[in-house]
DNA sequence: TAAAAATACTCCATAGGTATTTTAT
DNA sequence: ATAAAATACCTATGGAGTATTTTTA
């Protein structure tokens, strides 16, 4: 069923007459009584008595017509969608390492919140590869990733923002008294470090490699939160993105060292799929982590 | 829109594939793609993410997800139109003259509702021209008339039976003792006629305009009831359909007079507009009469 | 005679098919 | 290598128009 044909119907039920209601709508005269006697043959029931040169509804065509408008305001509701953004629960799964959920998407949840009241959101946290895998399977709508500025193939860049990654020891460490640290030094220390393939851990291992020093770090720990914690405690330094120890480094907790042969520099970057859509959702999350 | 298309996309989501949903459906897989894309332009939203060789539901896809089914329940409504007769309230509106009224479709009436107990009569009492100026008009569904079996243009004759017309008095009135009447005896009675339009007056006056004989009643009423009444308490002679006569003459109160030249008969007939869809309601009621 | 609907006929848009290409598993 | 969707291209159907006929007021 067309359900044009329905919309005709309608106005030459309305106005009684076929020819009024092809005027209306734009068509000739014989194409709405084409189109209700295509409506009529496909439901197999008359709509219409014609009678002289007037047209009345049938008893059938009469409860056909409550049908017909029950038809017409779905598909004025179908025409109103998207219209008003936000007001039925999208889910937003967004991925993410767990540095960059503690030291930035945490602070960006409440103002989406805000700005978005029926929203949901669903977050993953996992290694960078594994959420690149998760958003190319369309698991995940968005990630946000730490990770040098290359192209991510499938993905499409929606905002990056350069990191410092630094070394830091507890102020109260002796090390900080140093002027100057070369890599040399710092690989003598107690080193607490994320996992091998860290993206800082690696790039900083690629670094090292050129200069021909080798990494021997103490402990491994996959959590930056509890690094940053025995750090503070005095056990070594460590090797962390700015962001994460920025509050701690205001409060005097812990201070970077100034080491000058470190030029390391990542970006934190949104990533969505090529072929997704970009919901309303999607870009009000790169929006606010751009205004940032 | 095109329902067709909504179907097919309701299908693509259950089944979680264009390719299957086609399979299902009896399309070539490029005719689904081509479906919902059609479907996309002229919402002008996403409905599917590809990615992949996976389709999912956009946020906009998943809203209009719901209007869709919303279309899909109605079109079964609509479907199913006619299937349950006489569920919905129809009114008939039937014309009838007075006397056919008193004598035969009283008694029809409790049948009818008894059959159809949702329905609803609305009935015109009328002279036949104005009844089958009616009829044409699409005033009245269905005309019950007292007529010679001629044709009537633009009326469909859906019952006749045949009604004699008889000349009656009261059962104690001086005239029932006679064996053989003559018109020209009649006409020296004291009469009570229906008005001159009636029908079967007007045909007893051809009859005796042949004959060379005068009709001149002394009182004209339009309701076969007064005179009945009238002719009951002994005030003069009358000439009315025997149906209508039939039970105060079992009861004795009036007796049909031996007329031997009269051999006027009617058709009692039901008529309706040659153009006009036979309703359920319209076949009942012409059946009922029909078995009588 | 005028006005409304039905009908006949024509034209072009488009829905649907087949075959191929692209993309991801 | 396979499976799914997109794309290109072709054809037949059918929707809409014009012109005419029928019918009634």
């Amino acid at each position: 069923m067309e359900l044009r044909n329905v919309f005709t119907f309608i106005r030459a039920v309305d106005l009684g007459s076929f020819t009024k209601a092809a005027q209306e709508l734009g068509y000739s005269q014989s194409t709405v009584t084409f189109q209700i006697k295509q409506l009529e043959s496909e439901l197999g029931i008359p709509l219409f008595d014609r009678i002289g040169r007037k047209v009345t509804l049938t008893p059938l065509g009469e409860e056909f017509m409550t049908f017909a408008i029950d038809l017409i305001k779905t598909t004025s509701k179908i025409k109103a969608i998207g219209t008003q953004l936000g007001m039925n629960k999208v889910k937003l799964r967004v991925g993410t390492i767990e540095s960059l959920f503690m030291g930035k998407l945490a602070e960006l949840i409440p103002s989406y919140f805000n700005l978005m009241p029926s929203a949901q959101i669903e977050t993953k946290t996992a290694d960078s590869v594994k959420l690149y895998q998760m958003l190319r399977s369309n698991e995940l709508d968005i990630i946000f990733v730490l990770d040098r500025k290359i192209h991510q193939k499938e993905c499409i860049r929606a905002f990056a923002s350069p990191v410092n990654i630094v070394f830091v020891a507890s102020s109260k460490h002796p090390i900080t008294k140093e002027k100057n640290i070369n890599f040399s030094d710092i690989v003598k220390q107690p080193l607490v470090l994320t996992e091998r393939d860290s993206i800082y851990r690696r790039v900083l291992e690629e670094k090292l490699a050129l200069l021909d020093i080798e990494l021997t770090p103490f402990l491994e720990v996959d959590n930056t939160s509890i690094i940053m914690k025995l750090i503070k405690e005095g056990l070594g330094i460590s090797f962390l993105p700015e962001y994460i120890v920025k509050e701690d480094v205001k409060n005097n907790k812990l201070t970077i060292l100034p080491v000058q042969e470190n030029d390391i520099t990542l970006f934190c970057q949104i990533f969505y799929n090529k072929n997704k859509w970009v919901s309303p959702q999607m870009k009000l999350f790169i929006n606010l982590m751009s205004k940032e």
